[in-house]
DNA sequence: CGAGGGTTTGAAGTGCATCAAATAGTGTGG
DNA sequence: CCACACTATTTGATGCACTTCAAACCCTCG
């Protein structure tokens, strides 16, 4: 169970309050609420009343929707020390998402209503907000594009270089941050085809699987893979930030 | 050619400057630079240094990015009375995506230091920035989610709703706004899957095709077949910014 | 009328999804 | 420490959706 400061750190870990107003973060480390989530537990559905932002201190939280047949699209994955739900305060505070546990974490509860409060009264928090905002729209962007030109084996290995700090030489070790079939939905593909892609590109590139973990001698060559079917080049600055 | 006052209104008429201070507008009407570009002339490549912002006065302009074998990815269409390269103010100012004509079209440029200035000065405009770009980001959720469920006569449906007055009844025209080489693009498929596609859906809800003008007499007909494979349902008010 | 671009059609191939089943891996209680 | 139950992952077989390449068609505009 966190205690105080930890709430505290958490709270100044994330990236659009580094530089907000101390009062403003103690303010809310005061109303913060710790909670406790079981693997596969829900913590809100798309379009509920959204009163509270959540802060990941350890796990991860899945964020999708889901159609009236069950088919779902995954949104994106919340590493520690991330945010998510903030974005419904621009929304008449309605979540754009479901959002839902998948394995056991601990979380925050701030009220949404205090971020708010701080966005419209204090400027450098809302430049601070739009600054981190247009981020992650930049990603979005990158989603769209990878999605439409890499295929199913360059979007795996662009996945694993987005685990790698990013300017190593020589060889590295991955591990995937959680479980295969959830790495498949984060790209948008079936778990088979995880299985079978993954497999093409290890005989493409010659990295190493084995379980969990994916050794390579040299990240250049999943860079001449996955890169070749990408807009931008390695190393892709930007998208770090979507790393975990 | 347009003269000031059309400049004015068109600064006017962009979503997040129409609450901002009247002086700042006037300011940015001052240095607008109308420039006239013909069909595929482009106004910026992907990683330009980025010094202007533009606004569309009249026809269409395309944002992709591409990568070095040529294979395109298109991330919007803006229309008439919308704003692009702005998010580059957040990103070091370089634009995170190519610019061209579409067709001819007839645009006003800013400089982006003005704009910069302004949201670091007017918390309001900041806090209408950050709306805006929420709302933006909505869309590109919405987006990828449409890539991973729908089916190619789907997407082509949903695209057909989102041109449509949402709470119209009855018989509707719709006119494609630009080539369907373009719309297939936009939704990110070949022109012939968008041609054998826009048949099935023809064939699906019985919707009367006649070169670029769709009629039907139920919009209903339409949402059955599109919105089933959709998280949301119809209207989709959020999404009809996207619209044109 | 002819040229050229946009659009459609046909034929063939590829990639991913789906369904079904085998296998590996993990945690449990005995 | 083993056997069982359960889940994650892989494999196989098959089908469908979309792409690709090639060619025809259509429309518009000089």
């Amino acid at each position: 169970m966190p205690n105080k400061d930890e709430i505290t750190a958490a709270i100044q870990a994330i990236e659009p309050f580094k530089q907000s107003d101390e009062l403003f973060k103690s303010r809310m480390a005061a109303h913060a609420r710790v909670l406790s989530v079981e693997k596969g537990q829900v913590l809100f559905v798309n379009q509920d009343e959204a009163d509270k932002i959540y802060i990941v201190l350890s796990g991860w939280v899945k964020l999708f929707r889901e159609t009236l047949d069950g088919t779902q699209a995954v949104i994106d994955i919340i590493p520690k020390n991330h945010m998510f739900g903030e974005t419904s305060i621009f929304e008449d505070c309605i979540y754009p998402y479901s959002a839902e546990a998948t394995e056991t974490s601990e979380l925050i509860s701030l009220p949404i209503s205090l971020l708010k409060d701080g966005i419209e009264t204090d400027p450098k928090l809302a430049l601070a907000m739009l600054s981190s905002m247009a981020k992650y729209r930049k990603q979005q962007d990158r989603e769209i594009e990878h999605r439409t030109i890499q295929n199913a084996s360059q979007r795996i290995g662009c996945f694993l270089l987005r685990l790698i700090d990013q300017d190593q030489q020589g060889p590295v070790s991955i591990h995937l941050p959680y479980d295969k079939t959830l790495v498949a939905s984060r790209l948008g593909m079936q778990p088979e085809t995880f299985s079978r892609a993954l497999k093409k590109l290890k005989d493409a590139t010659g990295i190493d699987v084995k379980g969990a973990t994916i050794h390579m001698d040299d990240v250049q060559q999943l860079v001449r893979y996955s890169c070749a079917a990408c807009s931008a080049e390695f190393p892709c600055k930007d998208l770090k930030a979507s790393a975990y």
